[in-house]
DNA sequence: ATACAATATGTAGCGTGCTACATGTAGCAT
DNA sequence: ATGCTACATGTAGCACGCTACATATTGTAT
């Protein structure tokens, strides 16, 4: 009764989930699940960092950052510049956010996990992040 | 040091890791990671399957099994035709694909899974099959 | 200085997923 | 039969991820 070649499957099927989920929640802000990603990457980091950073952060490839900036500069979240020390950056500036936001993006986040891990001991969450983490190390570089 | 709400994030990262690589090894049959299992599925089931029970197998929405179905029958994996007996339903029934596509099918999946798992011992690996099949659980039902 | 490589970003095009809206078929109550 | 409901499928439009190709800047070797 061997599961394995199940899990990748079953990891689909809920990062999908998770996705339409936040995404469905976060759509009164006009946000997405990533770009808050990215909001809360650029939070962490002063609110400031260059699309080659948050490409590195976020593990995606630069075509991804460049639609996520541009839309969240469309909607007013993030500002850009040129680095004049180095022109090949492009430096992404978060904007000022009402406070309601961010406690309202943080309330749904928190709600949503707290339903997804309902039932499950801390320590078996402590394990599933150990896994996981050695899983994405083993498939993170590229090739056969 | 609590890492719970790390743990949506990289469960995204592997996806989109297990997508991309999966997509480039499949790629010299034009198939893609969410055709093949279409394929998969078609097979376990003697070849034949409503595009409603796809989507029941695999939890999607339904356009997203009807966009699947299109690109599989314009490569000649897959023939439709009207459910003679209830014209709501179309048939999605397997071509004969060449054994060899099969067996490189498998091999493709089996070396990656191989890689993925590395350093990884089996009751772990059940571990996470548990925790995973009771996260989807908490979330398959949408709402709040 | 000049040529070449490396780096960061941009664009084009595609597959997958979603929601929202529309169509056609079947079932059921009246 | 008539109307309402349920159900399966289709289409439109969008966000996100990718690869492949293109551009501009920087660094380096000659």
């Amino acid at each position: 009764m061997n599961k394995n070649n199940e899990i990748g499957y079953l990891i689909h099927k809920i990062d999908t989930k998770i996705e339409a989920n936040m995404d469905q929640e976060l759509s009164r802000h006009d946000l997405t699940f990533s770009q808050s990603q990215v909001i809360h990457l650029l939070r962490l980091n002063g609110g400031q960092l260059s699309q080659k950073a948050l490409q590195d952060l976020m593990k995606v490839s630069h075509p991804t950052v460049v639609g996520l900036v541009q839309r969240l500069e469309s909607n007013g979240y993030v500002k850009t510049e040129i680095d004049e020390n180095d022109k090949r950056y492009k430096i992404v500036t978060l904007c000022d956010i009402a406070d309601e936001f961010k406690k309202d993006m943080m309330r749904s986040k928190e709600r949503f996990d707290k339903k997804m891990f309902q039932d499950l001991p801390q320590e078996k969450l402590d394990e599933l992040y150990q896994i996981l983490q050695k899983m994405y190390e083993n498939i993170e570089k590229g090739g056969q």
